[in-house]
DNA sequence: CACGAGACCTGTTCGC
DNA sequence: TGCGAACAGGTCTCGT
């Protein structure tokens, strides 16, 4: 489920707190409970459960598509992978299913990591730059102007949606918020970028951000049994909208696949030769 | 440098 | 009802 707006939902919550859950801020860690040791990346499993005992909760914020959980000696980074979820839940409250990863706090409050298909990972170092350090610019940063998307497309011939999802070229963005920006700039995900026009970059910019913002403002996506809470599943533009008319014009939108993934757009607002 | 395929994982849904 | 195939929010590595 996490993309960046996902993500930011999530560490706003840790950071906060919400109606059932207080927030994780000057919480101390007691012990950790591994029951996937393949979730922890970095150090080794038996290391990163004596390194975190003790260790205090600084802050919770958000880095492309990681969390980062500043700690008194180390940074703790969070990688969800396609299906993982955190929660904050009182030790006595039943586990659930995928919870392979458990940090249990002093107080006798727990942060549960579940993950199904076991694609996220948990990072423990000293310099966060270390994992994070090869992320692109965020997409929702002051700085990101759309001079500088243009400037970082300057020089590069690839199919736009596979750029777009690169995250060292912008960090955060996943297969929804490409397919849901792509069509609010008109640009059809398989466009290259050396053909675009000075327009379409700024289009691209704009709907990029617009699509990010829309999934922030609706709390995220949340689609099947995963991530739940958020309501932007219900104002998707075009993603799993196979064979559905467009918003814009009733064509059907259609799917083809791009770098693997399943790819939603309207061939009639976005089409290949720029229209 | 760009891109595709395969690997890593497991669950749900759909077609026959 | 059962069973295999397709599909799912991500990213890494390897070969061309």
């Amino acid at each position: 489920m996490p993309e960046l707006p996902e993500v930011e939902c999530i560490a706003q919550g840790l950071r906060c707190g919400t109606h059932d859950s207080p927030p994780l801020l000057g919480k101390r860690i007691a012990r950790v409970s591994l029951r996937w040791p393949g979730h922890i990346a970095q150090p080794s499993p038996s290391t990163f459960r004596r390194r975190i005992r003790g260790q205090t909760i600084l802050d919770v914020r958000r880095r492309g598509k990681y969390l980062v959980f500043p700690l008194d000696e180390y940074t703790m980074l969070i990688h969800l992978g396609m299906s993982g979820d955190l929660s904050v839940a009182p030790s006595d409250s039943a586990p659930g299913r995928f919870e392979h990863t458990v940090i249990f706090f002093e107080d006798q409050w727990e942060l549960r990591f579940s993950d199904a298909r076991k694609f996220g990972r948990v990072f423990l170092v000293r310099d966060p730059q270390s994992v994070l350090g090869k992320l692109g610019p965020e997409p929702l940063s002051k700085s990101f102007t759309a001079k500088e998307l243009a400037s970082r497309l300057a020089g590069r011939r690839r199919a736009l949606k596979p750029l777009l999802m690169d995250q060292r070229f912008i960090a955060g963005v996943g297969n929804i918020y490409a397919d849901e920006g792509l069509f609010r700039a008109g640009l059809h995900p398989l466009r290259r970028t050396d053909s675009l026009q000075e327009e379409e970059i700024r289009s691209l910019w704009k709907g990029m951000r617009a699509a990010l913002r829309a999934g922030i403002r609706h709390s995220g996506a949340s689609i099947d049994w995963v991530y739940r809470g958020g309501g932007f599943q219900n104002r998707f533009r075009v993603y799993q909208r196979t064979g559905e008319p467009c918003f814009k014009c009733k064509t059907a939108i259609q799917r083809i696949v791009v770098a693997q993934r399943g790819t939603h757009f309207c061939p009639q607002c976005q089409r290949e030769d720029g229209k």
